[in-house]
DNA sequence: CAAGTTCTGGTCGACAGGACCATAACTTCC
DNA sequence: GGAAGTTATGGTCCTGTCGACCAGAACTTG
């Protein structure tokens, strides 16, 4: 909004012809676990400019919506998950010459899906893949417009987040093992993380995980059948597992 | 950017009319200490809408500059102030009828300086002022727009960047004592900090801060002078100091 | 039944972090 | 000039957390 009280020459009633104008835009990275590696949907561009190369889903803003609106509504009309509370912004992207055609700024949220593998399966193969994160991240795709960077900023997203928010248990089912809560994890942060120290720290205290007294099935390789949990309130409060190196802050110099 | 390559409607190049038009601004909330207490850059609003109500600075983006370069040229622009690295992205707002005038969506910037006063001071006094942020926070300023929300966002995201980043050695100045520091902290958290272990922690390790060999003069109220340090190259990885309540996660229930 | 795999609980040591005390070095006030 | 007050700075102790590691339980396949 114009705030610039003190220039003279604003008028009290803005002309929109006299400013310019911008096409808004919300894009969103969708990510998931799939094979224990974080994967991000994409979409395979039909029209210049890109065409052929891989995006992330987005649209235009309406006038009559809210941004977070918008994103809600992207999100339905790309994977037909209408789940509100998972969807996050963060960033905005405006770098003129970012879309060759017009003046763009555009605004990214983050989403955190399980199981969107059958949506994308229903979806025209050929527009719509999850690939791995890591394919992104290095370069082997080389995206449309700047959404290199935008992935890039929402992976780095996810890795704050997963400390400091509850958004690991939106990676997986309603009900789940301590290992695929630790899958995401160690797929996000890249580490290996002790299993006999994560159980005792999401099961110990109460509020991190509740037992349904149901057991998974043990996968091909076999093993112990494990206890099966749904999340508890605590993970509105912030994630109990802490990145192995950030408690070593300090040191590495000298 | 336009990612909807499945819709068949869209043209190759679009033609900017087919689209709502949006007017971009860069709004900036600057925040510096005062006595102790955070505070927050306001203008008093001239013209209608809002007229006479506090507002944060801002401006519109021109099509030919980045987001990041609006906000710094707006920054310098209202407060002579020339320091990027400050300057961090952290939302964008778009409501519908957020500014009755047009469709406005604004990207919102953070910026933390130091010696604020004698720019607020050099500008008219009656335009532009400090307040702190707790009057803007509790409502008993009502701020023109939505930038009440703005600005709790932006506390907020200070509060938890003070645990991060580095970004507590921007409120002090190039030399500072470690009491300043710990004023920092203990204002933006509302807590208190014990003052020899705040000590220990940025002294004893080495690169958060850099004696100069200097002493401060004490107060008002005499004391010990306090050692002057400058700031060393570690806060570019993360701050040194936790919030108090922050360890003691998972308690509270049962 | 044997071997392999995974899950689950236990122990132990290192260490960060907070509470608290004591002393140093300056101020102002009488 | 001394007393009282204030702030800075260093020391000690104690508690809880967290990771490494081990051992047993419970299932798989062959």
């Amino acid at each position: 909004m114009p705030t610039k009280t003190r220039d003279p020459g604003v008028p009290a009633a803005y002309n929109p012809s006299e400013f310019p104008a911008f096409a808004v835009t919300v894009d969103i990275v969708i990510l998931t676990m799939l094979k224990s590696r974080l994967h991000v949907l994409l979409v395979r561009r039909g029209v210049a400019p890109f065409e052929g190369k891989w995006a992330i889903p987005g649209g235009f803003k309406r006038p009559n919506e809210t941004l977070d609106e918008a994103a809600k509504r992207e999100l339905s009309e790309e994977t037909g998950v209408d789940s509100a509370s998972l969807l996050k912004q963060f960033g905005a992207y405006g770098d003129p010459g970012r879309d060759p055609r017009m003046n763009v700024v555009t605004v990214a949220y983050l989403a955190v899906l399980r199981d969107v593998g059958a949506v994308v399966a229903g979806t025209d193969a050929a527009a719509a893949a999850l690939l791995p994160v890591s394919e992104a991240l290095t370069g082997k795709l080389d995206l449309a417009f700047d959404h290199a960077r935008i992935v890039r900023d929402a992976v780095e997203r996810v890795r704050v987040d997963l400390e400091q928010t509850g958004i690991a248990t939106a990676f997986v089912g309603p009900t789940f093992t301590v290992a695929e809560l630790r899958a995401v994890y160690e797929a996000v942060w890249g580490v290996h993380l002790d299993g006999a120290n994560f159980r005792r720290r999401v099961v110990t205290e109460s509020g991190w995980v509740i037992p349904t007294g149901r057991r998974a099935r043990p996968g091909a390789a076999g093993g112990k059948p494990a206890e099966l949990f749904r999340a508890g309130r605590m993970w509105k409060q912030g994630g109990p597992i802490r990145h192995p190196q950030s408690p070593e802050r300090g040191k590495g110099n000298q």
